[in-house]
DNA sequence: CCGTGTGAAATATTTCACAGCC
DNA sequence: GGCTGTGAAATATTTCACACGG
């Protein structure tokens, strides 16, 4: 309602600051952070296939960026490896999940029952990191009253006047909004006064949050738009074929591992 | 089939490097050109309200980010402001366009026709800014014959094994990955082979390409779990309330523009 | 040996603060 | 007087390269 908010967006603000060492030891950078999902989904898939054992090298081939990367990544959180030797598949999964906090269960909201909605609710990936469907809401009276969601656990779209009991009832930390950009700022505001601090923003819009509250946004135009200033680039200058590039490859037997 | 590619992922690598000033002037950050569509998209929504000026404040508020960072952003393209005054809405959006290469078409081929691939046809704005679907193919007989769309620019869905000849017919010059994370690294393979060299990936996977081709990722789960780890940080130590923040707001005038 | 963990150097990005121009 | 454009300082992130431990 007021103008008592500041604006903040995905990247520019985190909770209070970044890495500031302010009292005890770590603090992990946020490019860390956010590349430590991408190393735990692949330990996993590396863990399933029966790899008990990686090196920084392999791992980070597996995972797309620089072993030196990598390395440093991993020594926020500790010294989980072993020299001459590598990491134990398994306990890094497993130190990386403790420190994302995938551990304990984190309830989710999804405002918007669409099309994306609805490849929200449908996306598995979801429970298997903890996280947990707890309400879907759309204003349309069509969808209202629907059942989405797999058979062993079915989500029923729920009025939009039963956002602030949807998130109490469910204890919802994280909210998502899947609706059109002109309804965010006001959906973003009621998760906002029913108490949830996380939100992940789909929708075309800048908002407007109070301080503590975090946002990260996806957006698809931007994203679009990023790959088409690039391509654009290579078409104007076509000069120079110099190569200056990090030839790292995916290892046979972590490529099969990874794909199987 | 080789190995001989290298693994790239997102924000990684870009074409053949940032900003190193190679040969000419101009060499805009990353960083710079991730925050032009938002600029872009916040200009159009003032100059159809019938905002003619804005100052770098105002639209940098407006945009969630500071003033500061804006002005520094925009210096990348060239002086088009005015001292004193600020910057004419309609001429800034324009040299951003041009710079993002918005000023021409872009084919998109979209893979996968799940509720991902629905919500990503369905996407008012892609046409907005220039892009256009010219494909959209799926391994599923059930999905493959229907059309999706509006009805003045239906889309219908066409069968894998079509996907080399819909991009060179379309001319498409993006790739957006909408499958499961087991047929990806597939499609990419296929999509660079008909010579696409920017893709933009929903599954949660890694993609290995050749030097040259980029590829930036969208994952929700990635997201999700950089929420939850602030959200377990802020759970963690609720001590010190001591205030550091930009206290920035959009003015009244600004705010309602561009909810209107 | 081999590969991790890490200081130190190199880059990239953000913020400051103010000169310059309308 | 007000606001842009920008060097210079402060931060953040990545890369290097090598000491150290199993």
């Amino acid at each position: 309602m007021s103008a008592a908010r500041s604006v903040r967006t995905a990247a520019s603000a985190a909770v209070g600051g970044s890495n500031r060492g302010r009292d005890g030891a770590r603090e992990i950078p946020d490019a860390t952070i956010a590349r430590l999902p991408v190393y735990h989904r692949v330990l996993g898939q590396l863990a399933e296939s029966g790899v008990t054992t990686v090196s920084s090298e392999e791992l980070a081939a597996a995972c797309g960026v620089s072993s030196a990367k990598l390395r440093k990544d991993l020594s926020h959180l500790g010294s989980y490896g072993t020299r001459g030797v590598g990491y134990d598949v398994r306990f890094l999964a497993y130190q990386i999940s403790r420190e994302l906090g995938l551990s304990q269960p984190w309830g989710v909201v999804i405002v918007g029952a669409g099309n994306l909605g609805h490849a929200l609710v449908a996306y598995r990936g979801f429970a298997s990191r903890g996280f947990a469907v707890v309400g879907l809401l759309d204003s349309h009276p069509d969808v209202v009253g629907r059942t989405l969601g797999s058979a062993d656990s079915p989500i029923v779209v729920r009025p939009m006047h039963e956002l602030e009991a949807v998130v109490a009832d469910g204890g919802a930390h994280i909210g998502v909004i899947a609706t059109p950009a002109d309804a965010a700022q006001d959906v973003c505001d009621r998760l906002v006064a029913a108490g949830v601090r996380s939100i992940l923003n789909f929708a075309p819009a800048v908002l407007s949050v109070p301080e503590g509250v975090e946002v990260r946004k996806v957006d698809l135009a931007v994203e679009l738009q990023i790959l088409a200033f690039h391509e654009q680039r290579r078409n104007d200058e076509p000069p120079e074929s110099a190569e200056r590039e990090i030839p790292s490859f995916v290892p046979e037997s972590l490529g099969e591992a990874i794909n199987a």
